[in-house]
RNA sequence: GGUCCGUUAGCUCAGCUGGAUAGAGCAACUGCCUUCUAAGCAGUAGGUCUCAGGUUCGAAUCCUGAACGGAUCACCA
């Protein structure tokens, strides 16, 4: 595939060796694209080149302007502005640049590269329903998965369900206590929904125990520790790592109505995962290499019997990694994970923890506790954190009611999605399956979108009260972008236009040489994300193009056009701007519509 | 207090491997639908890029310090 940057620095490089007999690195050559307001599309800057030119930049500029002119057939013109060389590429290079582009089958995605990596993502905890801070964790974790596909890499979706702990057992307790036999189906409520409905009531139950405890007369501090519901939650996660079967029986029926739940929830999303870990299968993994390290003396123990590991020499601090009874702690889990999902696939080379940011320090001690073990890949791992989302009123609290719940947000999406189309009325002969699809397309992709475009490391606002926009920067505006294209199609197919690249073709719009030149970028994009493990560098980039397409749109009138290459030239170009949108689409999950 | 992260237009965000007059969207205002989908296009207005130093021909971008906001340093996960 013809690639002009690269062309044009290899010629550059040839002029600085024939025009001033210098031989310079080619790092110093930095082309960008050009500005609008100035002829061309790509300029070198000449600041840093005078030094082997001995010209200023503006003479640096001439001379390599009409080198390049002269020499090569790429440059049809320059001109210099300041010390900025400004190159217009010749048409006959954009054709040839189009009509690889147009024969090229999924371009811009690499080949396998024989690299597996893991990446796990969303892995909730069984006693509450999925919120929003959710949506983005999974939205984020299956776009990171689809971008390093796109980039060779062969990976492995998993999550690691966090089924056992005191939490759950805090809600098992609530339910043996207040729940009265209640199910999902008496209820009419979700499974994960019914089991926070106890995670909640445990905690005021907790609350105004604490608070009579406290009016006797007893510490804060105290009172936390002895409430009688909170010693019983304590009693019952010591039962169920004992395997007692009653508590095994109450665990496992209320598990298997948030799983329940969690697909339902899952499936609405449109993400998946190819193995699923729980972290009542891994724990006791993880109490073994626990215990294995103490013989080996990586560890301590303290007097009351609990477990610890000193990181101070690695500037961090003491760790607890077993109980005093025994049982076991988020990290002992974590460690029992990690060393079973290399057993299962040894030959992936990277694992990927997407988790929020609020756990960095925990993740920090994790890698380090495992490289102190001895895992050589430890050092491979890799904590993709990102910013919490926050309410207008600051952080989500699921014990305050506060949260964003998952099904009801995209719920509103979808009814959104649902008014909007209406409103419009372009969907006349839809059948209602297919309205209803194009709903959750739309819903679906104003929130992914709005959750993927902002860089992962920030976080960031969300206003429930002020509904997620269908237009200007969103997910619709792409989406429809993609259908008019799609209706352009089926237009020239009815018409029997037959889209072609044809170098009979002899001149382009500007507007298309501007979309030709994002069109070229699209690789670059899919590396740059997979690198940076952004999706929010993809969305970027499909909103321009998108953009820079609608304007090629109004400006360009495509079947008045009465030059037969040229029209078979534009529906051929309109097609491979359809194709890059809906790939760059799928690299976000989101689904693009062929009417809307 | 230690460590980490953030701060760009009224709001939400790009730009950050240093380059031209800092860009989008929303909100406000002005045009454009008898012509391929107006969920659109074009335009107006809106900025001491938190502040102060430094490096450089050149700094929103790199370095140092400060301010503000957040996270974390649990026998919670």
């Amino acid at each position: 595939m013809l690639n002009i940057e690269k062309e044009l620095k290899k010629f550059t490089l040839s002029a600085f060796e024939e025009l001033f007999d210098q031989k310079i690195e080619e790092d110093l050559l930095n082309f960008q694209p050009t500005r609008k307001e100035f002829e061309g599309s790509h300029t070198l800057v000449c600041f840093p080149l005078g030094r082997f030119s001995k010209l200023n930049p503006e003479q640096t500029g001439e001379k390599l302007g009409s080198y390049l002119k002269e020499k090569t057939s790429l440059v049809a013109n320059y001109n210099v502005v300041k010390g900025f060389l400004n190159l217009s590429i010749s048409d006959a290079i954009w054709i040839q640049l189009a009509a690889d582009i147009y024969s090229t089958s999924s371009y811009g995605f690499k080949k396998p590269d024989g690299r597996e990596v893991m990446v796990e993502y969303s892995s909730p905890n069984t006693n509450k329903p999925l919120h929003l801070g959710h949506l983005r964790n999974n939205f984020l974790g299956y776009s990171v998965s689809e971008i390093l596909k796109a980039n060779g890499n062969t990976v492995h979706k998993v999550q690691i369900i966090n089924d056992r702990g005191i939490h759950i057992c805090k809600s098992m307790v609530a339910w043996q206590k207040f729940g009265e036999g209640e199910t999902p189906e008496s209820a009419g409520m979700k499974g994960d929904k019914l089991v926070g409905k106890y995670y909640v009531i445990f905690d005021q139950k907790y609350k105004e125990q604490i608070k009579a405890l406290v009016e006797e007369g007893k510490a804060q501090e105290e009172a936390e520790k002895i409430a009688p519901i909170m010693l019983e939650a304590q009693e019952m996660l010591l039962k169920w790592e004992q395997n007692e079967a009653e508590v095994v029986a109450l665990w496992e029926k209320m598990n298997s109505w948030v799983y329940k739940g969690f697909d339902a929830t899952y499936r609405t999303m449109g993400v998946d995962f190819d193995k699923l870990y729980y972290e009542s299968q891994t724990y006791s993994l993880g109490k073994q290499e626990v215990l294995k390290a103490l013989d080996q003396g990586l560890l301590f123990k303290k007097e009351d019997g609990s477990i610890w590991i000193d990181l101070k020499e690695e500037g961090l601090d003491e760790k607890l990694l077993l109980r005093k009874d025994g049982t076991s702690v988020y990290m002992t889990q974590d460690i029992g994970t990690a060393i079973l999902r290399y057993r299962d696939f040894p030959s992936i080379s990277q694992q990927i923890y997407t988790v929020g940011n609020e756990q960095e320090y925990h993740f920090k001690v994790l890698f380090t506790i495992l490289d102190k073990m001895g895992y050589e890949w430890a050092k491979s791992c890799y904590h993709l954190a990102y910013g919490m989302v926050d309410l207008p009123s600051g952080k989500m609290k699921s014990r305050e009611g506060t949260v964003v719940d998952a099904d009801d947000l995209m719920q509103d999406m979808f009814d959104t999605a649902r008014q909007r189309t209406d409103e419009l009325g372009k969907i006349e002969g839809f059948t209602s399956e297919e309205a209803e699809k194009l709903y959750k397309d739309l819903g679906l992709g104003a929130l992914k979108y709005y959750l993927l475009r902002v860089d992962p490391v920030k976080r960031m606002l969300f206003n429930p009260e002020e509904s997620i926009d269908f237009q200007g920067n969103t997910g619709p505006f792409i989406q429809y972008v993609h259908a008019r294209i799609c209706a352009l199609l089926r237009k020239a197919k009815q018409l029997g236009v037959t889209p072609e690249v044809s170098t009979d073709l002899n001149q382009l719009e500007p507007s298309e040489l501007f979309v030709m030149n994002l069109l070229q970028d699209f690789p670059s994009k899919i590396e740059e994300a997979a690198n940076a493990y952004a999706p929010s560098v993809i969305a970027n980039y499909v909103y321009e193009l998108a953009k820079a397409y609608n304007r090629f749109y109004s400006e360009v009138s495509i079947f008045n056009e009465e030059d037969k290459a040229a029209l078979a030239f534009r529906i051929a170009f309109s097609e491979m701007v359809a194709r890059v949108i809906k790939a760059s689409m799928q690299l976000l999950g989101i689904n693009v519509p062929e009417k809307m």
